[in-house]
DNA sequence: CTGAAAGCGCTTACAG
DNA sequence: CTGAAAGCGCTTACAG
């Protein structure tokens, strides 16, 4: 049941009850004014009485600020979002934020949905993956309409806006030169790795042995490419374009069959980097055919979250992203811009770091015989 | 840049652009009453130049409806709660909803902060997984204040709310009874089982046994050894209370100590029913510890989401879990009472299947990014 | 330190 | 079908 409209805990009533004026209720409740103490105490008591709630929707309409962030995440149901979204709610809650999540499916016309829907609800900023590398006019429009936009694990570059990455292609040289000063020569790579940026593969190779790529402008199974390449090139050790394994879609299934062309062909791989957590999963999946007579004797390294490596049995190289601080640091950041840092835009780039978990043959409960 | 007060494209000042009043204005933009097709024309056109955008925030204070609903997860870091918030984010989604996330972390006091926040955002519904299951009074405290409240996963038993839940016991009963008819004897379970609803677990079998239980009342790892014990009792094989291994904590680490200790007992098990995805997860890597000598030809059955299907090796037999439908229904379910549906609680029970993949040496970790 | 008045951007009766 | 007025619950100048 609801009440009855005079009954209703608002500050008039409340002001009411406590024999004050609302702008002295409000000031008292509000916090934001002066007020004698026994003014406090009367109208404190009163609220306490009435079961005084504020409304956050009528102060907002006011100060122009609701203290609530979106987040258009490219899906929530992974768990890398999951993740990101457990630091980016954390922050939140401690600031007095709500958060507001929106899932945009990699799909630009959902994503430009969901900013419309956030900037009518008024969010004071907003963190996004944007799902188009290019098309960000929309993200810029809210930008000059006063709502600040913070990047988050993948960058729209013509968008001049924050961003908080992961450097991928840091981590990915790394892990693979290690794998290269321990002997392996052949190693594979197994990858998403969709549309190319330029043309095809061989003109990606190409590019990226002749200019100095920004990563920042690649999207992340990109980047862990360059930093593949880049580690051969250090080291002189030739690149093999059959050893580069472009799944082109995000799926394990579909990576398992891309390891087992692989492994089948004349000359496999030693050593496998895998690109991220599915792809690894599909990876062993394949290595696991007993019926492809695959060998099984590969190094396998593979990019995955941080907070998931308790999952890990020893045994397995990996790459571990902080991906929850990831999200706490997205969320961080803008809310500094929404309290008014008018700093230069800010690049952060986090370091994965290498945790080193044993061979292939344990990773995930591969019995070794 | 802000704009100047006079210039921002409010219903004012299409209306003013257009030559109409701000009530006709409103209509058009609001599209709630009646006008004809010319002034439409013209307070359109007005609209699209001024750039207007409506205030959700003007109309909530108005209508008392925002179009919001509130979650309140126990940890959206976990990939359960994310496969359910890709069911809510949808579900609200194309009702034109948005979703305010927050977290609960299993902690009752943050709880209340969670809907103390919702509520002062005049969210019109919250969906929640109850942090404790006998105090909800803040919870009831919101269905009187007139916001609908489903509750997600978990029931607080005090609650007169409706609720979306799996069936815990009937699917742990089904997968239990499939291992005693393949002739195990001696099925091992591994569950966080922390607090016992009464006393020990002595008593809560002897309970179990004497009682018929409604698993409502019960957390999800007890509604699943309820199922483990029925099907024993059924098939009439023993329940050997050596064989529960209580792990007490939500953790890999903890489960894969106390697998270990069943493992190198007298007389091990020949199978082991894991609670869920982290059970199963501590349990391969305790089966898989080659110092510790221990037996590795068990079967395991474990309970999972139903969207980490793709990410298991053929060889395991897992219940699956509609996790994301589990969101979904909870959303549409929330969205049919904020319309106004007063018909009698609800409670929702999804039924889990079991889904078979072969072997334990196949179980794969988490997969990521 | 307190109060009367105006106003945030919209919707809702109520006249016309 | 359209408009003038009031009001949702709060905060913000401005007097006193």
């Amino acid at each position: 049941m609801t009440k009855k409209r005079t009954e209703r805990a608002t500050i008039a009533n409340v002001a009411k009850a406590a024999g004050v004026s609302t702008a002295t209720a409000g000031r008292v409740l509000g916090g934001y004014g002066y007020s004698s103490e026994e003014i406090r105490n009367r109208v404190q008591d009163a609220a306490k009485t009435l079961g005084y709630r504020p409304n956050r929707l009528a102060r907002g309409l006011i100060t122009g600020q609701t203290q609530t962030i979106g987040v258009v995440a490219a899906d929530i149901g992974s768990p890398y979002y999951a993740s990101a979204m457990r630091g980016i709610a954390d922050v939140a809650r401690t600031a007095g934020f709500g958060a507001i999540i929106t899932n945009s499916d990699e799909n630009l016309q959902l994503e430009r949905e969901a900013v419309e829907l956030l900037l009518e609800k008024q969010v004071d900023g907003i963190i996004v993956s944007p799902a188009d590398p290019e098309n960000s006019a929309h993200l810029q429009a809210a930008i000059e309409a006063g709502c600040p936009v913070v990047q988050l694990d993948r960058i729209a570059y013509p968008l001049q806006a924050d961003s908080v990455t992961v450097d991928n292609r840091g981590a990915a040289k790394d892990a693979v030169a290690r794998l290269l000063r321990s002997g392996h020569t052949r190693i594979a790579v197994v990858g998403e790795l969709e549309t190319s940026p330029f043309g095809d593969l061989a003109e990606f190779i190409d590019t990226a042995g002749r200019v100095r790529l920004d990563p920042q402008t690649l999207y992340p199974s990109w980047q862990r490419l360059l930093g593949y390449l880049e580690a051969h090139w250090e080291a002189q050790v030739p690149v093999l374009p059959g050893l580069i394994g472009r799944v082109g879609k995000y799926s394990a299934e579909s990576a398992r069959s891309c390891v087992r062309q692989l492994m089948l062909a004349d000359a496999p791989p030693s050593a496998i980097f895998a690109s991220d957590g599915v792809m690894a999963t599909g990876t062993v999946q394949a290595l696991r055919d007993q019926e492809a007579r695959i060998p099984q004797d590969v190094s396998l390294v593979c990019f995955d979250d941080l907070e998931w490596m308790q999952f890990f049995g020893p045994g397995i190289t990996a790459v571990a992203q902080p991906v929850r601080e990831l999200g706490s640091m997205a969320a961080s950041l803008l809310l500094e811009r929404i309290g008014g840092d008018t700093s230069p835009r800010r690049h952060t780039v986090l370091s994965a770091q290498l945790v080193e978990r044993g061979s292939i043959s344990e990773r995930l409960g591969v019995p070794t015989d």
